[in-house]
DNA sequence: TCGAAAATGTAGCATAGGCTACATATAGAT
DNA sequence: ATCTATATGTAGCCTATGCTACATTTTCGA
């Protein structure tokens, strides 16, 4: 996105939530790349494109992006598949996508609208509250 | 951001998220400079940028945008207002703001973890979801 | 095996959202 | 009244994320 503001005073209160959403996407990306490894046995750019609703183009570009990034690898053609770091990025993701959802079930929330908020929710839910979302799902089985 | 996908088949999981982040920002704002003019009874351009942690350069041309997006009005040193549609956005938003922190409270997750995590969650949690929200809320009182 | 359809990749363009550097206006102190 | 510190505004540059249009590979059926 560019550089970092050069701030001397107090702030804080967006600034993560700021820098998560560079994250957001990358999440996503990976998470379905696992997806389609695991189902598909291969990620390509167009079903990613397809599933993600962009252009294949911007797909094929948003992977060039993730391999500068070190979490997937891809050579044309033949498909991409993640790294060390992008296959544990996608197993945080998950976990954290499928504790949101339970989480939001817990609550009342329908299955559908569950998962559809989640998609966004899971990306901003930190490490502690993820403790507490655990915990309570535990409490109460 | 451009125009949309052509987009014949299915897929739209993700779609919401993507278009619900376009707005996110302008949320963040319309709510921060709801806060001021109440706060402080004027909402000018460097304690807006200062709050949100960005350079005042970037939250000028960002208030620009919201002038164009017909949610603030704006004349040069003479501060931001909201206009009608603006101070129904920033209503919204706060609205579930507060919901969402309660909820995560609710749940065991610490008042600074809940209203840190509150300021990125509150901008994917659907119509649905905050129903739910609210009657689980309510069960337990 | 070969040729067309489908998948991939590339180029070029646009907007959002950041920053720094520089210019201008306002306001407060003297 | 003026001068200076502070607030505003402008210009220019950057990356991320989209799209369309066109080029190039692959793949698959005839």
């Amino acid at each position: 996105m560019g550089k970092l503001p050069a701030e001397g005073t107090q702030a804080r209160r967006f600034g993560k939530t700021r820098s998560a959403q560079s994250t957001a996407l990358h999440e996503d990306y990976v998470e379905l790349i696992a997806d389609l490894l695991e189902g598909e046995g291969e990620a390509r750019p167009t079903d990613i494109a397809r599933r993600l609703g962009v252009s294949h183009a911007t797909a094929i570009k948003t992977i060039a992006r993730l391999k500068r990034a070190g979490l997937v690898t891809a050579r044309p053609y033949r498909g991409v598949f993640l790294t060390e770091k992008g296959r544990a990025l996608a197993d945080r993701a998950r976990t954290r996508h499928r504790l949101v959802v339970d989480v939001l079930r817990a609550l009342g929330v329908s299955t559908e609208s569950a998962e559809a908020d989640a998609e966004g929710i899971e990306h901003y839910v930190s490490e502690n509250t993820l403790k507490a979302f655990a915990q309570f799902l535990k409490s109460r089985e």
